[in-house]
DNA sequence: TATAGTAATTGTACATTAGACAAGAACTAA
DNA sequence: TTAGTTCTTGTCTAATGTACAATTACTATA
């Protein structure tokens, strides 16, 4: 009576629950017990940076259900783990990230939205430096790939609606939280992090007004270094500094562009 | 076999579930039984406003766990019953309330957040004007009341920690989306309305300032009407157009205050 | 009827920010 | 030395933010 992980990830089990539709009337006396059959997943919706290119990271099913399909990973969470704790995890199997800041996004709780029983899951974002992290395929997954955001295939269950609420989040959230200080370089230019949200929040910015704007953020510290061997003049260097941008953050601060 | 609603709702009952600690060698060969015994909830956080004063609407428990407590009113999620749709249903349920425009906000899911299992919670957020709606105790609870934000009785569960995340969640949304249409009479001042954002955001606006800044928002449709009865210059009373107000949203519009 | 009290409404003056754009600086490659 | 490139700074104008004053329109009361 014991399974291992990848049948449990996968759910290739022809587990069944009973389908029969309670009707209105019946509501009232459900057995307690009927609540409790129920599951909760997360799903990471890991979104890859690098060189003004958005990616989102997606496994390939190599189980049932919806074999062969891309799907965000995701995994059920544990009877004894906290949601949070669950979503590192399930990062950390998947990719061997840790210290991720992730943040949870939304929750998805459509009756028919798993077809092997009740389960909701809530999704995780994060953002990272695509070029830092080497994902490995886990037993149940054919494989992982770095999907363009512009270019997503057909997904596995609701991922798509997940992956795209996800994406709105995302830019949301980039103008509050230092998400993007994830997929800079400890040294990095203003042209760097102009590029960011540029391609993030799918627009762009005069360079000048841009830098005029970020100019006097003291988390932003200006170093006395500049890049090197650029065929054009060359780019004053800046390092970000977290604790004073907590600061920022305690006071409200969000950017606004 | 069969309960009746308040015992459910109530979890009044001896249930038990295998609490033996799950140790890190052994995750892997969880029977997937062991994840569909969790059950998940939904807890409506109430706002209600009234003439510059925001209060939550709590319930007192009548029932184990957490008894005499006060509670947002919540409750668990039947198994064939969508996220959202609970949500409606239990707020319809304790308040009478129906087309509140609601929100999911957070889900909340520490291992030992409810004593009788493993229940996740997913917050939503509504407002309402507190003399719209009258809200009567159902079976389980022993009386339902209004607080006010700034005297929360200690709560049962985690409910304090859901009560404050969505406030802060509330303050982000009200410039967001019209909560505050509920909570305004069909014709309105301007006095008013900018008294709901000064109660929610708790700070203070320079009256001529912000009428200058909602001047010309074409969703706010100054009548040809004022105010009666007033023992000083009458105000100009205002319509709210939803329509006009989503064709706003839609180009990403938010208060900026 | 006149006056005081109250809050709505409009206006004004100044400071700050936004946005478009240009000029100059600093590097490499040829 | 020159062309090419991008960084960096500056400038101008329009728009917006902010503080606060002046005026208006009503009621209640003397």
């Amino acid at each position: 009576m014991s399974f291992i992980l990848a049948q449990i990830c996968g759910m290739a089990i022809s587990k069944k629950i009973s389908k029969t539709r309670i009707e209105q009337d019946d509501i009232y006396s459900i057995p307690i017990d009927e609540f409790f059959k129920s599951a909760f997943s997360v799903d990471c919706v890991i979104f890859g940076y690098h060189e003004r290119e958005l990616k989102v990271l997606l496994i390939q099913r190599g189980t049932d259900p919806f074999q062969d399909y891309w799907a965000l990973p995701g995994d059920l969470v544990y009877p004894y783990e906290d949601l949070d704790d669950s979503a590192k995890r399930v990062l950390n199997d998947l990719t061997s990230l840790s210290d991720v800041p992730m943040r949870q996004v939304q929750t998805f709780g459509k009756v028919n939205r798993h077809p092997l029983g009740r389960v909701i899951t809530v999704g995780y974002i994060a953002l990272v430096e695509l070029m830092d992290i080497n994902p490995l395929p886990s037993k149940w997954a054919k494989q992982t790939k770095w999907h363009s955001i512009k270019r997503i295939p057909k997904l596995a269950f609701d991922h798509k609606e997940i992956l795209n609420e996800s994406f709105r989040a995302l830019k949301d959230i980039i103008v509050a939280e230092p998400l993007w200080s994830k997929v800079l370089p400890e040294k990095f230019t203003l042209t760097e992090f102009q590029a960011i949200f540029e391609t993030i929040l799918q627009r762009e910015f005069d360079k000048g007004n841009f830098r005029k704007k970020i100019n006097g953020l003291k988390f932003l510290k200006r170093l006395d270094e500049s890049q090197q061997n650029v065929r054009h003049r060359p780019s004053s260097l800046y390092r970000f500094d977290a604790k004073l941008f907590k600061q920022y953050r305690d006071k409200g601060f969000v950017f606004e562009f």
